[in-house]
DNA sequence: TCTTTGACTTACCAAAAGTAAGTATAAAAG
DNA sequence: CTTTTATACTTACTTTTGGTAAGTCAAAGA
């Protein structure tokens, strides 16, 4: 039993403090999705996320080492994004995850309604 | 491959966007050590979660019916958070990751340190 | 010369989360 | 018999995080 309040030392804490934003998950589980993909391609396969917050989710996943960035010099630019071999690891787990969801949405969506009558 | 982009009929992201706040995740973690749990445990256990940031997360935990909420009608009170059976389904996913980030933290620090340099 | 392209930045605004104080009530302490 | 303590919250206010829309850069194409 680890000791979560422990926030500095906690592995569990330091991980998980980086997966609970609005956006990371999702944007691991849409690379996850195509051998690498460019910066537009993610933003329009999300749809809702905007162009800042897709930038500073790239670049935090860029900085734990769970994906690369990889700069192509011409003119548009051209940045293509892939996961790392430590991205690719995480992947399968958020997909459970998703797999659990797709199971259960429906369940869970009637649980809100009647809460909320 | 599912539709990111339609956020209401996405199942996916339907229950990513519950689990993507700052705490949400790490509240069912904690629950999950215990067959119940108070108010006040819950939030000792974890430490530098707010108060009021505790009554939202397991408000709407509770409304998805993953957690189940028992008032006894005392003074001072007392009430008990638990997971539900569907709670219980996925703890275990969102502790592969946690194991997950156990094995890994060292790299990640590491990783970020050369980032940061 | 003017528009288009792609991956961003930036300034400003809105939403989520943090802080500290307050509420309710009865039993226990003084 | 007045004050303190206990527990699970609310509430008003501040700070942090995220959203919006416009701007930047440099070359290729009309």
């Amino acid at each position: 039993m680890s000791d979560f309040s422990n926030i500095e030392a906690c592995p569990v804490r330091n991980v998980l403090d980086r997966l609970s934003d609005k956006w990371t998950m999702l944007v691991i589980l849409v690379l996850g999705e195509s051998k690498e993909m460019r910066f537009n391609e993610i933003h329009k396969r999300i749809g809702d996320i905007s162009e800042k917050m897709l930038t500073v989710s790239l670049r935090k996943l860029e900085a734990d080492g769970l994906i690369s960035r990889e700069v192509y010099p011409v003119i548009p630019p051209k940045v293509e994004y892939k996961l790392t071999a430590l991205g690719q690891e995480l992947l399968p787990l958020i997909d459970t995850i998703t797999q659990w969801a797709d199971r259960h949405m429906q369940q869970i969506l009637q649980n809100r309604q009647q809460y909320n009558a």
